[in-house]
DNA sequence: TTTGTTATCAAACATAATGTTGGATTATTA
DNA sequence: TAATAATCCAACATTATGTTTGATAACAAA
């Protein structure tokens, strides 16, 4: 990529993620990232159609990190070998790469109008929830399976908005277990 | 209430509803809401600042009617007596309301920029849940009381989304039973 | 180093939605 | 029936979005 190019995404960034933490995403005017980020409306036009593309595009590059390991994963791990400690290992690891991403986290999910970034998100532990159904037998007759996934996605979602109101004190390890008790016993 | 007053409210919350059952929330321009309510606008502007302070009042108006039941108890219930199935019937009683404004829950849940909605229901379950831990003991060291309380109030939006993806097909008794199941054992 | 390419910028512009105002009209209440 | 109050129309100011232009400067490749 053109250094140019690279400079003026991430002085795009840069300047969403301090925006995001002070105010709600709906709040957040392109003029507020020009000015933040010193790039001229022509140049974000070029780059971005809409607010909510620069959102997505801002949700994949975290994604890319927090699940790179989880999507080599589903390529090469063998199913068939698998076990509930692993599956407990790989929810561990992905909080670990949350952390890594903390304030951006915290700054979004903290934010009204930040729908399409927890639509991704859900798409993404969806994926993991399912690959989990998959290789282990689902007995409880009382719920059906797929408010179950709904659920094991959704709890995900909650134990991470907890993460963030507690300024992420506990270990991933910590949050992890939480997480896997809610969700799985 | 003057009638003309109510007559332009009524037509109002009618076209939301419509509105909101075509397009997103984030979509619907107030000139939406005038054209299909015909209102003027300075009318509108008379009885509602923005457009979320009107999907505030249209929210109010929801829950109003739905928890009403539960209001009452808070004030009326001797909780000394409380029981397990006192609390599971009250939930019942909540799905059997919601099911009555299906309408409005299924345009408002599925749109994009119901977060407003949201944070008042939540707010409104946050207070059952609460209720229900003042009641009955808390045993489970694994998880922090305020984390599984958390849970217990998206564990009821997680069931009410899986009820709106089955359009309501689910009794409200069994509704009710798969959010006490996910949630209280 | 030179040359062709391409990203950036500033500035002006069109468009669209929001919110405000004033004055005329009509419905309601008492 | 008279006073009150809600509605309407129409014009307007404001704000944010998105587009277009042509000039300038940085880059990559030969």
């Amino acid at each position: 990529m053109d250094k140019r190019e690279e400079k003026t995404i991430n002085a795009i960034y840069e300047a969403f993620g301090k925006l995001i933490n002070q105010k709600d995403y709906d709040e957040i005017t392109i003029q507020d990232i020009l000015d933040e980020s010193k790039v001229s409306r022509s140049t974000f036009y070029a780059h971005y159609k809409t607010k909510n593309d620069l959102l997505l595009s801002i949700s994949n590059h975290i994604f890319e990190h927090v699940f790179s390991h989880s999507l080599q994963e589903e390529k090469t791990h063998d199913y068939s070998k698998d076990s509930f400690y692993d599956y407990h290992r790989l929810i561990e690891h992905i909080f670990y790469h949350v952390k890594d991403e903390k304030t951006l986290f915290k700054g979004i999910l903290s934010s009204k109008g930040n729908e399409l970034f927890l639509k991704e998100f859900r798409s993404h532990i969806y994926k993991l929830v399912n690959s989990y159904y998959n290789n282990f037998l689902y007995r409880d007759q009382r719920i059906p399976l797929e408010l179950k996934k709904a659920t094991a996605v959704d709890n995900f979602i909650t134990v991470l908005n907890y993460w963030i109101k507690n300024d992420f004190e506990e270990s991933p390890e910590e949050i992890a277990s939480y997480y896997v008790n809610l969700t799985f016993y």
